[in-house]
RNA sequence: GGCGAGGUAGCAAAGUGGUAAUGCACUGGUCUGCAAAACCGGUAUGCGCGGGUUCAAUUCCCGCCCUCGCCUCCA
């Protein structure tokens, strides 16, 4: 079944498909690690890893790169705010990204780089454009000679693209006045003294690379001039995507990725996530909250990749609910037959599921898919072969999407007051004796003293109220 | 101002030229001493607004309104 994606560039739906017929080449431009990443970052990176997981259950292998950016304005000052070095400073954050990734369900990249370890690379980039006449050396650094590429903007679908006056302070402020055009950006950025001991050696004096050409250089060393697929955030759409555009096409002979797909934003109740708001969320802040990064990960796939997402705790525990359906159906199945887990198979009675994730990474209409086919299936009414298939085509089903279904365990609480642990006994006791109106008495006193009793066959659970 | 993405039930969110999936919430029923859980049902004459095309439009076309994003280093 073959996927089809929405392509930035040509604005249109395309058939997914390898270039060499073999291994479809991805690049996903990932974090800069100078703090926790949030969730709406994430949304991003599930996408990608949805869509990674389809094509590979397309039956295509993925060569997936996403590098690290490790050097830029940020990871300096806040690696010198914190006393660190930025190798340091970098490497705690990259570990805590990883971690994340891990919890979201997140597969690995198959290459992970770094751009401080591939600074000769871009310097080697930088001086074909030099080379070529598509970049140019002043005091405060190189630069890319936007008027030299006429293909620029493109994808952003601005061809002729001019600066507003006021619509940025950077021209400005800035110390690259140095540049021929206002439009024209750095490859390499001269040392400054606030850089302190980041700095390498170039042709063009001491310095650091611009941020733009590191994922240029990255992709053409790990994937080549052509490559099937490159993805980020739609922010990225304009300069940084335009600008990979133009370092690479210019550097060689290749066309770069043949396929772009770019993630929506995240909404945070009906607006923009950010700090001064105090509604700008990590996988830890979340945790804190009593949700977990399996209820994460459902509520950013629970709308459609290319249209803002409005996250809320009402859509956390949406999600939480919605878990565990699938999960009691998976157990009530595998009870009947008596089993403990069954291997993924083809998606199965899920086909339908399975065709709208194929159809541009729909993932809302695959889960409602899901739904839909699980409200018909009644394992009491199904074979056992018919059951197999069943939670077979489930699992496929999940983990294309990369969900894992939760424990269906009742969490008794092990902290009861003990006087409430006393109330509850002398209901039961009451109750054992048919006498309601005690019980309900003491169903009331539990109740006032914060706590709910819900009954069982042959026990009672307290959790908190 | 330019460009892009959206506006569908209380909330979230699919979808389609032929009369609106799904999840949560709400609600009726079964069950239960009563609850809870579970299970079985119900809940948008309507898809931002106004025109147009069509036998038929939420879906196509035109205009308008609103929201969000980007407009030089934000996923």
């Amino acid at each position: 079944m073959p996927l089809t994606l929405h392509d930035t560039l040509t604005r249109e739906a395309r058939v997914v498909r390898a270039l060499d017929g073999g291994t479809l080449k991805f690049y996903c431009c990932g974090p800069t690690v100078y703090g926790p990443a949030h969730i709406g970052n994430f949304r991003t990176f599930v996408v990608q890893d949805v869509f990674r997981r389809v094509v590979e259950r397309d039956g295509t292998a993925t060569l997936h790169v996403r590098n690290i950016t490790d050097v830029d304005d940020k990871t300096i000052r806040d690696s010198q705010k914190a006393g660190l070095s930025l190798a340091d400073f970098t490497r705690h954050w990259t570990e805590k990204f990883h971690a994340d990734c891990a919890a979201l369900n997140l597969l690995p990249p198959h290459v992970e780089p770094g751009a401080v370890a591939h600074i000769p690379h871009q310097i080697r980039m930088i001086e074909k454009l030099i080379a070529k006449g598509h970049a140019y050396a002043t005091s405060g650094g190189v630069y890319f000679k936007v008027s030299s590429f006429p293909q620029y903007g493109r994808l952003s679908h601005l061809e002729d693209r001019e600066i507003k006056l006021g619509a940025s302070t950077a021209a400005t402020d800035s110390d690259e006045y140095d540049k021929d055009s206002l439009s024209d950006f750095a490859l390499w950025k001269a040392r400054k003294p606030e850089d302190g001991a980041n700095f390498w050696r170039s042709p063009w004096g001491e310095g650091r690379p611009g941020w733009h050409l590191e994922c240029s250089a990255m992709s053409l060393e790990y994937l080549g001039e052509d490559f099937d697929v490159h993805s980020g955030g739609v922010d990225l759409v304009f300069p940084h995507h335009e600008n990979e555009i133009a370092q690479s096409c210019c550097a060689t002979h290749g066309r770069f990725a043949h396929h772009w797909f770019h993630v929506a934003h995240l909404m945070v109740d009906g607006g923009k996530m950010s700090k001064s708001q105090g509604n700008l969320y990590t996988l830890e802040d979340l945790a804190n909250r009593g949700y977990t990064p399996e209820e994460v990960r459902y509520v950013l796939i629970s709308g459609h990749y290319r249209a803002p997402l409005n996250f809320t705790f009402h859509s956390l525990d949406a999600a939480r609910h919605a878990l565990q359906k699938m999960a009691r159906f998976q157990k009530s199945a595998l009870e009947r037959l008596a089993i403990h887990s069954v291997e993924p198979s083809g998606p199965g009675p899920f086909a339908s599921a399975w065709e709208t994730l194929n159809h541009d990474l729909n993932t809302p209409g695959c889960l409602g898919e899901v739904f839909t086919t699980l409200n018909r299936l009644k394992p009491a009414h199904l074979s056992d072969s018919e059951i197999v298939e069943a939670l077979g085509g489930l699992r496929f089903i999940l983990q294309a999407l990369g969900l894992k279904l939760p424990e269906l365990k009742e969490d008794t609480a092990t902290d009861v007051p003990t006087e409430v642990a006393t109330l509850a006994a002398r209901r039961w006791e009451a109750k054992k004796n048919k006498d309601w109106a005690a019980a309900d008495i003491l169903r009331k006193e539990i109740e006032s003293a914060g706590w709910i009793v819900k009954d069982g066959k042959d026990a009672y659970e307290l959790t908190r109220k």
